[in-house]
DNA sequence: TATATCACG
DNA sequence: ACGTACGTGATATAC
């Protein structure tokens, strides 16, 4: 028996296209043609040939008007009319089918329906075949035959549906979905129906009667409303019925045999590239004439000219599993494995390129290498200059066209050979020296030099010590406190159980623990319950409802169970042999400019609850040393004071009162003693609010008002604060113009949101335009810093150390006979790093912990 | 692999 | 009228 794969290739571009384009901006080449149905259609039928093995299979695709609706103008009105974004799509999707080797058809006047059909018909009649038809359209369970089945695609997987599984699910054969179709109708095919006959009265009907014909002819039969509502629809059933049947004689040529499914020709490589599925090209294993690639393995190298250096070890790269350097310079490729990369011998006066300098930096510190040379790092460039990034340099030679494994998918790949993983370093050391000078010359182009060269490339170099420095961590402490949240979680957990009258379900779980609080126990949800969809069990929820001894011991629960699986466990998983955590810093990722920390993320260690805060008593300094603490006081807010020049806000700053004491007392007009603790929460809220691009809504949350006392409130503010709604009006104004926003050292970001036709996406886009300039310039503020702080450091021979940064605190690991020194340091090239209109402002603290060190 | 939740600024 | 605060990372469970 001959299996044949029939695909509706219509259906699968509209629902690919749709799947997307409603989120926002769709995906496009570089060249801004769109290719978003594209990608979701090349997907699928990858999918298909993976999942089905066919080897006879075709995609039909509709063609004009369609014959059997020809008697029917309004077909289709009801449809919205085509984007011209998805029409293009139509002649590339053909394109790439047929260079996927599969056989494509659309005739004059039908539609994919009927071709679909006509195959099917075909199948029937001739005993070697059976076939697979491919769509989401039900319209097309009416070809389900013994020979025939239909793969029904839902949002995530599909239906496999057959004679068998279609009468367990309607009741009745599949010829007579269109008797279905005929009393019932399909809005989304304009197929009218009887008026009056839904789904339930129609399947009930056609399960008793069969067809319309015998319905009608025994008409008498039927009583009451639905009998006067069907002898009105008479001429709307038959003629639904006659434009819901699929023709199945199209004039095609439809010899089965024909439609061998061969696999992929040498077309669809370049084709891919042109539309730029490089991710897609990949995994489609096509058989690539790659050109010979030359290296040599040299056990020492003297590098005295110009060259790009590119590392690679395997998983994290503290774990120093070094696998070798490739290098590349006008003098050839060269690779030098682990044990011989101490036999580099790097001129100073050299230019080096590479990838990730941060990565190259620790491992070479860590081999005891030190580099002195001006080094340009491309993955940085490529970030100032907003190019899409992850992971690693793969994703980004894959955007700049290049196809190529990441080190990880080439490990995991069984089988691999050493030259194959040499190779793969060599072309990426390749690529950065024919790409050495391309993104500097942009980055000039493009007014992005200082940011460069006074920012982000120095911090690399503080960042990288940070790193290999790391910060020494107390494991007992934390073994210690891990058996007593362990025995606390216990008591949690019976407490819960007991109250909640059963112990067959999962706390962790959202859904169970929803299913127990809402359900079993019938706790009132407190807000509307959206259809098909869980109960939120999260704090926001739960915190409305503490009047239920229950919903506490969650909360404890909850918070107890976090501090143990990810500030106990967690971190203990990453100490090192060294009793140190060495966290990575990723200053490539965040759309702001802020930095990020993980494996482990040292950013988001507890504080703000006393428990959890204790997890900071296991960060220790080193011998005779003090942790020292030192943070921003309010810098963000003082950015926008600076950055909207409203000068009374600017005043409210030097008055060097607390800030939001002072704005309760501007915005209500009343003096520091009546500022209650309430009103200064009131004004603490709304100027967060400012900082993340306020709205009402958002506001009331926060405070529990109604939208239009939070309304009133803004609006207040604004006025109390003259300047601050012209800046933000003209901010958004010049964001939606450009399409990106700055900092105030020129950093960029890129919103294309703005260009959304979502309200909902758009005006998150203007959020960020709002928000972006006040968070990355206080990133950038802060990494100057850093890079002033550390050089400081190093000029005055002191052994301080920066180990870690949170986005506007600084942590030192500092000797007790330097803290005078140190924090004088710290405190002056924190509070100078930049000159603005109100005084930046550092606390500082110290102690034997980073807990005590508030 | 995606979602819900929650830790931080 | 839409349904919302900005920026992250890790974990456990559900799919």
């Amino acid at each position: 028996m001959k299996k044949v794969i029939l695909v509706d290739g219509n259906n699968l571009l509209f629902r690919s296209y749709y799947a997307t384009a409603y989120r926002g901006p769709i995906l496009r080449n570089s060249k801004g043609f769109p290719t978003n149905g594209l990608y979701g259609f090349i997907n699928m039928l990858n999918k298909i040939i993976s999942e089905e093995k066919p080897s006879y299979m075709m995609i039909a695709f509709d063609k004009g008007k369609t014959f059997r609706h020809e008697k029917y103008d309004g077909y289709k009105d009801g449809r919205r009319e085509t984007p011209d974004e998805l029409k293009m799509q139509f002649p590339v999707a053909k394109e790439i089918a047929k260079a996927m080797g599969i056989p494509c058809f659309e005739i004059d006047n039908y539609e994919a329906d009927d071709i679909i059909g006509t195959f099917a018909k075909e199948v029937d009649l001739n005993d070697d075949f059976i076939s697979t038809i491919i769509s989401s359209d039900k319209d097309l369970l009416q070809l389900i035959s013994s020979d025939n089945e239909v793969k029904l695609l839902k949002t995530n997987d599909y239906i496999r549906m057959n004679e068998k599984t279609f009468f367990e699910t309607y009741g009745f054969t599949p010829e007579k979905m269109v008797d279905l179709k005929g009393l019932m109708g399909d809005s989304s095919d304009n197929i009218p129906g009887v008026k009056g006959i839904g789904e339930k009265t129609a399947i009930k009907l056609i399960a008793e009667y069969g067809t319309i014909e015998n319905l009608y002819d025994h008409i008498d039969e039927i009583k009451g409303k639905t009998k006067e509502k069907l002898l009105d629809g008479k001429d709307s059933a038959f003629f639904s019925k006659e434009i819901a049947t699929i023709y199945k004689d199209v004039p095609i040529d439809k010899d089965l045999t024909k439609i061998k499914y061969n696999g992929a020709t040498s077309r669809l490589v370049p084709l891919m590239k042109e539309y730029e599925f490089f991710s897609l090209l990949k995994k489609m294993e096509i058989k690539e004439e790659k050109a010979d690639i030359s290296y040599e393995i040299v056990e020492s190298l003297d590098i005295d000219i110009d060259s790009a250096l590119f590392i690679e070890c395997k998983s994290n790269y503290h774990d120093n599993e070094v696998i070798g350097v490739a290098i590349t310079n006008k003098n050839g490729n060269f690779f030098i494995e682990k044990d011989n990369i101490k036999n580099l011998v790097i001129d100073s006066n050299v230019n080096l390129y590479t990838y990730d300098l941060k990565k190259l930096l620790v491992l070479f510190k860590y081999n005891n290498i030190e580099l002195n040379n001006k080094i340009d790092d491309l993955n940085i460039e490529a970030y100032i200059l907003n190019y899409p990034l992850k992971d690693d340099i793969s994703y980004f030679m894959e955007v700049c066209g290049y196809s190529i494994l990441s080190i990880e998918e080439l490990l995991k790949k069984k089988g691999i050979s050493n030259e194959e993983i040499i190779t793969n370093l060599i072309e990426k050391s390749m690529f950065i020296y024919d790409n050495r000078t391309k993104y500097y010359e942009e980055l000039i182009k493009n007014d992005f030099l200082s940011l460069y060269e006074d920012i982000d490339l120095p911090l690399t170099y503080v960042l990288s010590d940070m790193e290999y420095t790391g910060v020494n961590v107390d494991k007992d402490y934390l073994l210690k406190m891990g058996e007593e949240v362990l025995l606390k979680l216990k008591e949690k957990e019976e407490e819960i159980y007991s109250l909640s009258g059963s112990s067959d379900f999962n706390i962790n779980s959202p859904k169970q623990l929803g299913k127990v609080l809402f359900e079993d126990l019938g706790l009132p949800y407190p807000k509307r319950v959206k259809a098909d969809s869980n109960y939120s069990t999260s704090v926001d929820i739960l915190n409305k409802l503490k009047d239920y001894e229950i919903v506490n011991k969650i909360l404890e629960y909850r918070s107890l169970t976090k501090i143990h699986s990810n500030y106990i466990v967690g971190l203990i998983d990453f100490i090192k042999n060294d009793g140190r955590i060495h966290t990575i810093f990723n200053q490539t990722l965040t759309r702001t400019g802020r930095l990020s920390s993980m494996n482990p993320n040292l950013q988001n260690i507890p504080v703000r609850e006393e428990y959890g805060r204790l997890i900071r008593k296991a960060f220790v300094p080193n011998n005779d040393s003090v942790i020292i603490s030192s943070d921003y006081s309010q810098i963000e807010l003082r950015v926008f004071a600076h950055m909207s020049n409203a000068e009374n806000l600017i005043d409210a700053f030097k008055s060097n009162m607390d800030i939001h004491t002072k704005t309760a007392m501007d915005i209500y007009h009343i003096s520091k003693d009546e500022v209650t603790s309430n009103l200064r929460r009131n004004a603490k809220a709304v100027n967060f609010g400012i900082l993340y691009g306020i709205s009402s809504f958002g506001l009331s949350e926060d405070l529990g008002m109604s939208m239009s006392e939070a309304k009133r409130f803004i609006d207040n503010y604004l006025d109390t604060y003259p300047g601050i709604r012209d800046y933000m009006e003209k901010l958004k104004k010049d964001a939606y113009e450009n399409g990106f926003v700055k900092t105030l050292f020129g950093r960029v970001r890129v919103i294309d949101e703005l260009k959304s036709n979502n309200f909902m996406i758009r005006s998150s886009g203007e959020r960020m335009a709002l928000n972006t300039p006040i968070q990355g310039t206080s990133a950038d503020i802060i990494k100057i810093a850093m890079i002033n702080v550390y050089n400081k450091l190093k000029d005055k021979n002191l052994k301080a150390k920066i180990i870690i940064q949170v986005h506007d605190e600084l942590l030192i690991d500092c000797p007790k006979n330097e803290m005078d020194k140190v924090i004088e340091i710290v405190k002056s090239e924190m509070e100078n790093a930049c000159k603005l209109n109100v005084p930046l402002k550092v606390d500082i603290n110290y102690g034997v912990n980073w807990y005590e060190a508030k």
